[in-house]
DNA sequence: ACAAGAGATACAGAC
DNA sequence: GTTGGGTGGG
DNA sequence: GTCTGTATCTCTCCCACCCAAC
């Protein structure tokens, strides 16, 4: 009998459908990728009563290997015995070997352990696991150690199949840090995902080879912690341990290049200069190259590090990394006493204020200041890159192969590849072409209204209305929109951010984007790269710099009443 | 959109 | 006694 | 007294609870 739901309402038996449709769509799909476990764990676990079913995934969605049952209680599973016996029966679960258990400070309170070790329990906290397992199971004359005592009226028991579970997790997000909470959150309207169809034709894994390098990658970000603290020597041997790059798995291999440079840049700190060279010269993602520059500058290798700036610079990987070659290349090249072209610089305009402290953000400060004379919004990237994740919504969620593998995507799985555009070109020039027809404004209103409220990796609601968005696309030329959208499109992933602060729209007309510095803050370089842009495209711009006239007081009956109208709400 | 970017803030050292 | 971080749950 | 590099902090639904600390 189908139950009658309100909008954000979970059925009662939620987590149990979301986990049934998760593990059949993985086997539906990848069964010929799953080993004999996998697939034993699927048809054993599809045998299962329900309750028993209910009862392991309560287990699955809890942190660590064992459970005390003692601890277990849930209304929906009313025999609770009962699907303990079913899930032992069927190895879902076991009664742990005590011996095997390696932390119980996870299992017991502090207090509990004080009491049946009969130590202060400050000194408990000091223990590592090792001792106070050692404690436990340490037997007195008559044979009986503290661990009995315990355990008299506890049953703990291991939870199996945790693997076999990240598999099908690995197999349908593409990654481990989506879970069944994901169902939840969409189902309680906490997140809403466009409604594309799943490319059932094109999914991501290929291969068993490729599956277990994801999830080795996964067990090496999870050992770099215990590699940091142990000290270089480990942090090289969990690089060395690091899964190949492959040829055609992009996504596995920018992770492994974002993860390697963070083990060389923990190297460097470590002072393990020639290691942390090694491992950067096996990676491509910045910033490796401009690491090694720096590294080969330090050590007194200038012929080096300069030779490598202008390679860097013939070929970069992005704006900020060509930019660092130029720079570094001709304060090198100072140091060295050689003369060498040095790239002007570029001076945005600025404007100083000084205005009283009145303990808000610097930027609705100057907001406010802005706002006597004209309209003022606090948006830093989400208006410009809002208005053009609503232009192009369609074109983002576009049916590519490939692109949607599974329901909780914000995005399709190429969006921050170069190609991006590539793949989409026809509808992005036809797009295009509407615009200069005059249709942007429809468009943007009108996913606006009909989307409201779904991810797009372009669009961050929380920061856009309805007169904001209506005054921003009357106040700015389509020519500029135009600029403003090519530059975005050239590189997503980095243009996306760095865009200033707020966006003013005098009493006089016109409009300027307006980068807020309070003292001691300075332009970022993305920031700089933004005014630049803003320079070349004759779009009016400038950093405002605060200087604050008083200490911080609290805010005055007046700044109230300006914050109301702004709808700005703090506290 | 893989414990992350994305921004602000703090401080040290170079010059 | 209070808080605040961690965890589980919808 | 600037400019640079680097490290560090804050934040992702939101609520109830439990335990460990200041
Ligand atoms: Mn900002
Ligand atoms: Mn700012």
């Amino acid at each position: 009998m189908p139950q009658l739901l309100k909008p954000n309402e979970l059925s009662d038996s939620y987590y149990l459908d979301n986990f049934n449709c998760l593990i059949d769509f993985v086997f539906a799909h990848y069964e010929t990728l799953l080993c004999d476990e996998e697939k034993h764990f699927y048809a054993q676990f599809t045998k299962l009563p329900e309750n028993a079913q209910r009862l392991f995934i309560r287990l699955l969605s809890r942190n660590g290997d064992y459970a005390r049952t003692t601890k277990l209680n849930y209304s929906e599973i009313p025999d609770l015995k009962k699907a303990l016996e079913k899930l032992t029966a069927s190895g879902f679960i076991t009664p742990a070997h005590i011996d095997q258990i390696a932390d119980w400070q996870s299992l017991f309170t502090r207090k509990e352990l004080s009491g049946t070790l009969a130590l202060p329990s400050s000194q408990i906290a000091s223990l590592n696991p090792q001792a106070v397992a050692t404690l436990l199971t340490t037997s007195d004359l008559f044979g009986t150690s503290p661990l009995d005592s315990l355990l008299e009226s506890e049953h703990i028991v291991q939870i199996n199949f945790q693997e076999c579970y990240t598999i099908f997790r690995l197999l349908f997000f593409g990654n481990l840090h989506q879970d069944l909470s994901t169902f939840v959150l969409r189902d309680l309207g906490v997140r809403k995902f466009e409604s594309y169809l799943t490319d059932t034709d094109n999914l991501p894994f290929q291969c068993r080879k490729q599956i277990d390098a994801h999830l080795l990658y996964y067990r090496c970000v999870d050992g770099y912690e215990f590699a940091e603290d142990t000290g270089a020597a480990s942090l090289i041997e969990l690089h060395a341990q690091l899964p190949e790059k492959s040829k055609s798995d992009t996504t596995l291999n920018r992770k492994i290049d974002r993860f390697t440079n963070r083990i060389a840049r923990q190297l460097e700190r470590e002072n393990h200069l020639q290691d942390a060279v090694r491992i950067y010269r096996s990676n491509i993602q910045p910033p490796a190259r401009e690491r090694i520059a720096r590294i080969e500058a330090t050590i007194g290798n200038e012929s080096a590090a300069f030779e490598l700036c202008q390679q860097i610079e013939k070929n970069p990987a992005d704006a900020e990394e060509k930019e660092f070659s130029q720079e570094f290349a001709a304060r090198l090249a100072k140091r060295v006493g050689i003369d060498y072209y040095r790239p002007e610089k570029n001076k945005p305009a600025e404007i100083q204020l000084e205005l009283p402290n009145s303990n808000l953000p610097v930027e609705f400060i100057a907001a406010l200041h802005f706002a006597k004379s004209g309209k003022c919004f606090y948006v830093e990237n989400s208006l410009v890159t809002g208005i053009f994740g609503l232009a192009i919504w369609d074109i983002i969620f576009a049916p590519i192969p490939g692109a949607f593998y599974h329901p909780f995507q914000s995005a399709p799985a190429d969006f921050y590849e170069s190609d991006f555009y590539h793949a989409r070109e026809s509808l992005f020039k036809q797009r295009f072409i509407d615009f200069k027809k005059g249709c942007l404004s429809k468009v943007v209103l009108t996913h606006f209204h009909n989307k409201s409220g779904i991810r797009n990796p372009l669009v961050q609601w929380p920061y856009l209305n309805r007169y904001l968005i209506t005054l921003a696309l009357k106040k700015i030329p389509l020519t500029d929109w135009l600029k403003l959208f090519e530059y975005l499109l050239k590189d997503i992933r980095h243009h996306r951010s760095g865009l200033p602060d707020l966006i003013n729209f005098p009493d006089t007309g016109r409009y300027s984007l307006l980068e807020v510095k309070g003292p001691g803050d300075r332009l970022q370089k993305n920031q700089l790269r933004w005014m630049q842009f803003f320079k070349d495209s004759n779009i009016d711009h400038a950093v405002v710099n605060v200087a604050y006239l008083d200490e911080a007081t609290s805010r005055d009956s007046e700044t109230e009443t300006l914050l109301t109208e702004h709808s700005i709400h703090f506290e």
